[in-house]
DNA sequence: GTCTATATAGTGATAGAC
DNA sequence: GTCTATCACTATATAGAC
């Protein structure tokens, strides 16, 4: 069921899939999804909560290398990991508007902390003097959001395998803060 | 009905607005609104056409300049045409998959007629030996991503104008692309 | 654990009065 | 040009049979 309105939400959009239409794809009656998921909206909740939970999980960084080193390893795995998930990235970015405020604020409270991840390293890089940042949190928000648009226009088979992209973007954020 | 629409579908999604809804806030009865649109569909579909024919419009290109001016000019529009409509720009990347084929496959190509000037500054940069890209096509999808991006952050009246903000993205682009 | 059936409410769109 | 009334459908969620 998750799996499914993983994929439905996706292509669709929250509002636009009914349970009806995910139970059908699962091929069961509506409301033996119940049994499941309370509602609908715990359901795109849990979704989104687990995508977010996983990313924390997955990215690890070792503050003992130098910041240029870290921010290369988190680079390729920002878009490594995305690369991987392309559902969920969506959802959790589209679907913010359809969550309840409180399932709201513990998402979004999620994906602060991962950007204070990249901002760390981002102020690392400047105590060491390696790198050239007028504000780190801008600097923050715009790498994110560059990396993150990997997702809307990368197809695997295409011109370029995912590392060429990725050595590719690495060179462009390394020197935007250098 | 269009700037309520425009408003609502931003706030809540197509999917989940009901031409009820919009015709409440427009102050009229449901059945109306189809004396200015003959359905829902057409109505997003005139909101999102509009945005991009504006876009293009407005963004007017001196090819008799060097690149670097061409790119800094373009960047610094893109970040103040975008701000300045945060609903429509929200509307044109989040309800596309709420198009009919051949209404997505019409706003698709505005935006690719969009993303070919970007390409076309770099491109020339690159033949003044100016600008350093490993591929313009991708350097233009991480630039307009990372652009586009200060609409889901900035708020006015917050710690820095949009003057600021926008002069600190040139200085990371133009040292991305140099 | 899944089914059928249903309560209750809302949907886009249209017809025809005024 | 907007209204009321309505059609035909779909929605989420629940109850109780099996």
């Amino acid at each position: 069921m998750r799996e499914t309105a993983l994929r439905l939400f996706a292509q669709k959009g929250y509002a636009a899939v009914s349970m009806r239409a995910i139970a059908a794809e699962v091929g069961v009656q509506a409301g033996a999804l119940y049994s499941y998921t309370p509602d609908k909206q715990s359901l795109l909740f849990d979704l989104m909560e687990s995508h977010m939970s996983e990313l924390l999980a997955a990215g690890k960084d070792d503050t003992s290398l130098p910041a240029q080193e870290r921010l290369q390893a988190f680079v390729a795995f920002h878009i490594a990991f995305h690369h991987a998930r392309p559902d969920a990235v969506f959802i959790a970015y589209m679907e913010l508007r359809n969550l309840e405020p409180a399932n709201f604020a513990r998402i979004e409270a999620l994906r602060r902390s991962y950007e204070d991840r990249l901002e760390e390293i981002l102020r690392a890089g400047v105590a060491e003097g390696v790198f050239s940042v007028a504000d780190t949190k801008i600097a923050t928000l715009a790498i994110i959001a560059m990396l993150t648009g990997v997702n809307t226009w990368f197809r695997a088979g295409g011109r370029l395998s995912i590392e060429e992209v990725t050595a590719q973007y690495w060179e462009m954020v390394r020197r935007a803060v250098t």
